[in-house]
DNA sequence: CATATTTGTAACAATTTTGTAACCTGAATG
DNA sequence: CATTCAGGTTACAAAATTGTTACAAATATG
């Protein structure tokens, strides 16, 4: 998957909460690094993370304070979740002004908060300009959202093209409904699986003749291959 | 369905709540077992869940400390949903260090229990492994279900492939009819052990001249062998 | 706000897999 | 020998899985 070992910095002010967020991401692939105050988070480079997890109420420099900082002085556009127990109106436009991402108000769940980083991270993908050209004349433009056969791009959907990505870049790798699921609609979006395989019917009529290559071992799920 | 039928373990001290769980989990294609009391469930095989809903309140034995067991003692990493009536931070923060994957607050909605209940399942499904080689020039692909011999991929069903690699993973062992039931059909299941007999007869012919690597011992079961 | 696209679901058809019964073989039993 | 028993095979029926279509719901577009 586009997963490269996503970093994360969270930066609360207690202890036990980085300690959650820290031990849960991290069970979940992340790479998670943590700071107890804004000031530590300001002496690290912040540039190379993917998302960042702040929490409003800190010490001297809030959580919104520090998202100014980074945005405005560091110029960074690295997605920002914040962390907080209040749920008023003001923060919550204080915090769209700042490009806040997401919020999740404390106490929050642990499932609540991985779908959510999940959710946050897939939508911003990196999107390198790199290309993967693979089996069958297929190829996947990953920064333009393409896939060619035979050099014709193909007319595919969001969730069209998501998945046939998957499977050309994962060729021979199976798939069943619920990786596919997870993966291509998230852990959030609740929808049958009978939705995958009509998904599936619609980009094999798309792709014409070439629709066979994406196969179905009964019971075990969907792959790519010749 | 792909569902392998996921197994669900309610404990609730209230008969009515039990009810309306198993109800209408088993009407979505779950196994749902209940127990009325923390105590019961403890006496019970908690290994083989795949989700356990535990009612926070409950007797001697708060759905905390049940959760605290099956994680410590019994040392399961099953996710769990706590159901609650109450909503404060210190449920909360006593909840995530147990790991406690989601929190449903009581009343709660039938379509909001299944749809966590599935969202949970289907992120805890992924369980892609290794590679395994063995004897004669077969290997077994876990992860994408396939059985070479000798490089080629043998087109086995779903029981085809259990059983198979059942033989292959531990050949020379011996397996009578009952223990191939058990392993590949489940306990719950219920067929003639004449429909071992077939099945394999199946995987022989696909296997070819190699079909005779599967070896009976009259009496007492099938084994993989020279 | 009206219109076009995309997405999700239910229903039904087609296909594949699985289970059973029946029949066949050969060895062991007596 | 005839008989029994265990296992091999085959053909067919039942069940499960997948493919497809039509339509409703949700989103995006102008």
């Amino acid at each position: 998957m586009t997963n490269d070992r996503r970093r994360i910095l969270a930066v609360d002010d207690e202890e036990d909460i980085l300690e959650i967020l820290s031990f849960n991401l991290s069970g979940e692939g992340y790479k998670v690094d943590t700071c107890i105050s804004a000031e530590e988070a300001l002496r690290k480079d912040l540039s190379g993370y993917d998302l960042f997890l702040l929490d409003v109420m800190m010490g001297p420099i809030s959580g919104f304070r520090l998202a100014e900082k980074i945005r405005k002085e560091l110029a960074l556009t690295t997605p920002v979740i914040f962390l907080t127990a209040r749920d008023s109106e003001n923060d919550r436009i204080t915090g769209f002004n700042l490009g806040a991402d997401d919020y999740l108000a404390k106490p929050f769940s642990i499932r609540e908060l991985s779908a959510r980083v999940k959710a946050i991270l897939r939508r911003s993908s990196p999107e390198q300009v790199t290309m993967e050209t693979v089996a069958g004349d297929f190829t996947v433009d990953t920064a333009n959202k393409l896939i060619y056969s035979e050099g014709v791009p193909l007319e595919l959907t969001r969730k069209e093209y998501e998945i046939l990505a998957l499977f050309i870049c994962n060729a021979g790798k199976i798939f069943s409904r619920n990786d596919i699921l997870s993966k291509v609609w998230g852990d959030e979006v609740i929808v049958t699986d009978r939705t995958v395989d009509v998904t599936i019917a619609r980009i094999r009529k798309k792709m014409g003749e070439k629709g066979n290559m994406i196969k179905n071992k009964s019971g075990y799920g969907y792959y790519f291959g010749d």
